[in-house]
DNA sequence: ATTTGATTTAACCAACTGGTCAAAAGTAAA
DNA sequence: TTTACTTTTGACCAGTTGGTTAAATCAAAT
């Protein structure tokens, strides 16, 4: 037994991990995933009873990447300002980690949204309290009078969207050099808080 | 030839869009479509000749749907509020009305980037004096020195990312009644007008 | 009514898909 | 070496897929 072979339930997960993320359930194919980990396709099987075992938990793993960050930017109990300064931080620098995980947790989601609902139920995060910070803050005179769920939802929508959308972008920003938009994405971490900073945070003379 | 025979590349084309926007390229079945349409799978390739070219007409058509107003965003002459108010009322209202093809276009786009640049490439818009425009505005003193390029994306972020993102969104603020999310996507038509304008507009004193 | 051309269909096909299974190969203890 | 067990494989299967084809149906002109 050696090393190559008794972690092959690694090497599938690794294997499995790349191709569903970057074609999708239905693009995925099984023999590709076994091509990719180097083993029979038979083995699959063996240790992941079908397909949709497998994607299960290449899904699930890596929609918990994800939630820690969030967790953090809800639950935590630090002045709103102060923490979304590290969420956009931290959350932008792991989606430069993993460039394509949210565009495929988005369109599985959307493809099955019931059954995505089941498998996320235990992940869920708790958001009244967050609004209800939100809220006070609001009330204190710290930050503009939006709706709160706006704020969670505009703060979410621009560290995700330059990365489901990174062809298109890509092709009208960055046509000639595509390593300038690592560039421009290492500059989001701060243009995106100057950004929501500038729009809720009420300047105090 | 009674009308509906007559039609039947009509039909084919409406059923079409309704399968591949909802399934994608890889997940919609000729059969399927055939279904839809009410018509044998043969005809479908008696009028488009494959899955492939009946793909290209319905990805063609939802890109251009969208086109128009960006358009108008990014030539027109008026200052860049007043486009700005224009634009997002309108995009807004577009999507509301297509709420599944900015994340078919997303995710089409993301598996076959440089096929859909060629698609796309006869359909270019040019930013170039956009960007100078939100420059010497910035010059002008009346927007903040924010990258445009940043600007640009975090407008398009902010109007799509609520329907490319809607089941998880719907699960965690309105898994009681799904109606209300209408109504939270119709706020945003001002709500996001108002963020960005908080963000990066100047107030006179 | 017959001819001519376009439209529509049922039946079919080769390639591919996820999945199975019995046998082989490997591993470690007796 | 033999035994008992787990891991790995090649061959195979039934169902599905996009696509083809020859024949049938239809519509209009002659």
């Amino acid at each position: 037994m050696n090393e190559h072979q008794s972690n092959a339930e690694q090497l599938i997960l690794q294997a499995a991990r790349k191709v569903f993320i970057e074609k999708g359930m239905e693009g995925a194919r099984m023999q590709e995933i076994a091509d990719e980990a180097g083993i029979n396709k038979a083995l699959l099987h063996y240790y992941f009873r079908s397909k949709d075992k497998l994607f299960q938990a290449v899904f699930l793993e890596a929609f918990q990447k994800f939630l820690p960050q969030i967790e953090m930017l809800i639950n935590s109990e630090l002045p709103f300002i102060q923490k979304l300064e590290i969420f956009i931080n931290n959350y932008i620098t792991i989606i430069i980690e993993n460039p394509y995980i949210p565009g495929f947790i988005l369109h599985e989601l959307a493809q099955n949204p019931q059954r995505m609902a089941e498998l996320m139920k235990n992940q869920v995060v708790v958001v009244p309290e967050f609004l209800a910070q939100l809220q006070q803050e609001i009330k204190n005179g710290v930050i503009k009078p939006f709706d709160p769920r706006q704020i969670l939802i505009n703060t979410l929508a621009l560290c995700i969207f330059p990365f489901v959308a990174r062809p298109i972008i890509q092709a009208v920003f960055f046509s000639d050099n595509s390593e300038n938009y690592n560039v421009f994405l290492e500059q989001r971490k701060v243009a995106v808080y100057n950004f929501i900073r500038s729009a809720i945070f009420i300047e105090k003379p």
